[in-house]
DNA sequence: CAGAATCCAACGTGATACTG
DNA sequence: CAGTATCACGTTGGATTCTG
């Protein structure tokens, strides 16, 4: 197992006996912290999408999205494709590790609304 | 639909097209984003836990488990049982919204180890 | 035992200006 | 178009001390 993404769960170390399974909460976690990056996985769901196209779909500064979605790459969820073209274009899409997480949007989804019939 | 709980999703308002299922995706977020709150549901996944025993379970400080736990419990996730005993004890537990939440920890966890297989 | 009060440091986000 | 650099700021979490 080498260290292709950076996973590091402290939590787990301290105090957890199934370590495996903490891990992909803290994982998880890690990944929902972001502010938008929920947002930027929901709008990439249905295929790749260029930056500012994202950025007109998200309202944050082009900074901040730009960190995140730097921070998304980096842990493997999206990817970045760059075409040689003026002016730029560059399109963002699940990898297969963000088309994985679908399946938990869609467990938020259904949960989200449960929760909203709560109230 | 009182406001029982408060939701709002600024996102949403401003560019969804589809608001329920955002909403909930942002409804998600908020609730999990604090730093322990994912590894608190996961202690109260099996049943009560008392506030010492989560803080053996969590490695932060009483002050910030009590915030987080106050948040959940605001958010409906988790309810509070205050025994009148001496010495106190109190005991947190997963609220129905917060047994609901468990599916989306399962498809986590799923996630989590599908993420760890392509290291 | 189960916290509350207070203060402080660190981190994440946003605003602004600029660029290949 | 797709960013980067820099700075300012608010929110979060942690340390410490104290209490019913």
């Amino acid at each position: 197992m080498n260290k292709k993404y950076a996973i590091e769960c402290k939590s787990c170390e301290i105090n957890c006996d199934r370590k495996k399974e903490l891990c992909s909460y803290c994982l998880a976690q890690k990944i929902i912290r972001g502010k938008w990056k929920m947002l930027i996985i929901r709008h990439l769901k249905d295929g790749s999408v260029r930056f500012n196209e994202l950025n007109r779909l998200i309202p944050t500064t082009p900074t901040t999205l730009s960190r995140q979605l730097k921070e998304l790459e980096n842990d493997g969820v999206i990817e970045r494709i760059s075409y040689n073209e003026v002016p730029p274009r560059v399109e963002y899409m699940l990898s297969p590790i963000g088309e994985e997480f679908k399946k938990v949007m869609d467990s938020i989804k259904q949960w989200g609304d449960f929760y909203i019939n709560q109230l």
